[in-house]
DNA sequence: AATAGTATTGCAAACGTTTTCATAAATCTT
DNA sequence: AAGATTTATGAAAACGTTTGCAATACTATT
């Protein structure tokens, strides 16, 4: 059926078949209306008949755009961050771009390695997560002036520019929430903040809105857990069977709380009767567990639609205008938090 | 203090700072024994301060491997293959490749579509999810002779290289540890298994099993639910409010299983008191939720990582012999089975 | 029926590399 | 110290496209 020409079907092989030149060909697939419709269907025909596939590395150059947008995640296994990931690639397949993803583990010399590794296939931009980035990676945008933009944090002074939320704001309304519900002893559950700025924001405003209202946290109340249920869970149960009596736990991120919830009741303790626990994220199943999580909702496939719309448009216009997109918070409050005592 | 060309540094631009010809300067990365270290010493002076990056799309026109793998999922926004993507994406990237991302929400024709725009991209290889797919899609691999492989499933007679589990057999050890703990009252919750073949033999193969062990499943004891916790939930509160009294649901995967857990205890029912429910995958996830999960495990990772070493080994190798890699399954018995009354 | 357009096609250069071949310089033979 | 190797470099062709320009074949005008 399909005949093969040993794997070399070029555009002059099709040429050839159709008994045209090749530049009739390439102009069939870029601008049809300069040829004859009968000249086209002959051209198709070949193309069918032997299976030609377009090359874009060859398009690529002569000035074409390669059609590709390089992402560089932290890590791709993380409910929030596949989100991201499927919502901004559907956005750009709808305008005809292709994902090249890479991950770095959340240490910033490998996420300038990444960024190089994509320049070099000549990706039309490259999308990053969060807005803290080495030197090295920023030099290397500049100078090869690829498009860039950040996700998922929002500051309306970024360098680059950015879809995403505030993540110091989201911090601040977990904070405020507890507050608000009267509780005073308070601890800390947060991932390691070194090169993670949404983390950093976020306890950074958190500790500042809780001192505002008047709450300290001491050293003792904070602890340190990776992104991992059975981790927050342990480090819940080392902070709940401590010397002070706290009536909430605040948690850096929706994984982390999920581990608080079981650690607190791991300690014999009702969650929200004895211990008010809230998350940041309203990641997918946060609102399915039981009690249902609250949580600071971050509109993560929002953000990753939004991110993939507006970047393929700022790579194809010619105008290059920047853009800085900030999506809405919202506090969701489910089972897990009530007032003190 | 880097000076930039007007972005167009490209090999001649080093060959010229330089003072040498391009020759050389290409030589100088492909086969740096050739070059002189004074010359070499000269050129990388010359890299450093225009900043050139390579341009692997002028270097594939030359026969030259373009360094990326295509992936094909159904979905990126899974906790499984989130899983399988990142083992996948480092473990090639290990091997100096990079990954394109394409997904098409289990619809065997956009899977086709993604097929060929990556290949469009001249990947140099190109994985699957599940062996099955349209004819269309194994025509365009065969005719393009692009190393193509499966990922996820396995089977001894399988078209494409692949590593996986078998989900036949996964089907099978879930329906007899039920079996074994004498479940005769069985409920089956499964996701729509048009176009998923992992589905469909874990479904077919965990009713056969039944069958032999003497339980018949009818039609009011299966339910379809897609993959999401609140929707399975709602399929197995539907399923244990029904009329047949049943002592065990068996789920296609472990969100549903997760959703079924909900459910059940939503009903006013103990698990596995009165009802075990058992899953297939082991998510990430599946061990922390209370009580932990039943579930046969597929090791993900293992899988993903395997299935990046043996297909960069393939795609580099002269020989090309095919390879299928069987993954172990694992029944892994936590709190939510228990033995029938 | 001759002229001026217009629609269609082909030629050839260009894009940024790699690689074969040829040449020049350095080193080794004896 | 002359030839024989070996080492280091450069020139040019090739890869698969796109596109500006030139050429040809139509069509419309008078």
């Amino acid at each position: 059926m399909a005949p093969k020409q040993k794997g070399n079907v070029d555009i002059v092989a099709v040429a050839k078949a159709a008994k045209v030149s090749p530049s009739t060909v390439s102009r069939t697939f870029n601008h049809p209306d300069l040829v004859s419709p009968a000249t086209r269907k002959k051209i198709n025909r070949a193309v069918q008949k032997l299976g030609y596939v377009r090359n874009r590395a060859a398009q690529m150059m002569h000035g074409k755009r390669s059609g590709t947008i390089g992402l560089v995640v932290p890590t791709i296994n993380h409910a929030i961050f596949a989100e991201v990931i499927q919502a901004f690639s559907d956005a750009i397949d709808q305008e005809g771009f292709t994902l090249l993803l890479a991950s770095h583990g959340y240490d910033l010399d490998r996420e300038y390695e990444m960024v190089r590794k994509l320049m070099e296939h000549r990706v039309d931009g490259v999308a990053l997560i969060g807005l803290q980035h080495s030197a090295a990676t920023s030099r290397l945008i500049a100078q090869q002036e690829t498009p860039a933009m950040a996700i998922w944090n929002y500051t309306e002074d970024s360098e680059l520019p950015c879809v995403g939320a505030d993540n110091r704001l989201a911090g601040r309304m977990a904070a405020e929430h507890l507050l608000e519900l009267g509780h005073r002893d308070i601890g800390l559950i947060f991932p390691d903040t070194r090169g993670n700025d949404r983390a950093q924001y976020r306890l950074s405003s958190a500790l500042e809105t809780l001192q505002k209202g008047g709450v300290s946290v001491p050293e003792d109340r904070m602890s340190e857990a990776p992104y991992s249920v059975a981790q927050a869970k342990q480090a819940a149960i080392r902070l709940l069977s401590g010397p002070a009596r706290l009536t909430a736990l605040l948690c850096g991120n929706d994984v982390i709380a999920q581990g608080a919830v079981y650690g607190a009741q791991n300690c014999g303790l009702r969650v929200p009767g004895d211990v008010s626990i809230i998350g940041i994220g309203d990641f997918k199943g946060s609102a399915d567990i039981e009690p249902g999580l609250t949580t600071i909702r971050i509109p993560a496939e929002t953000i990753g639609t939004l991110a993939g719309q507006r970047f393929t448009a700022y790579i194809t216009s010619e105008t290059r205008e920047q853009f800085r997109l900030r999506c809405r918070l919202e506090r969701v409050v489910r089972g897990t938090t009530c007032s003190a005592a």
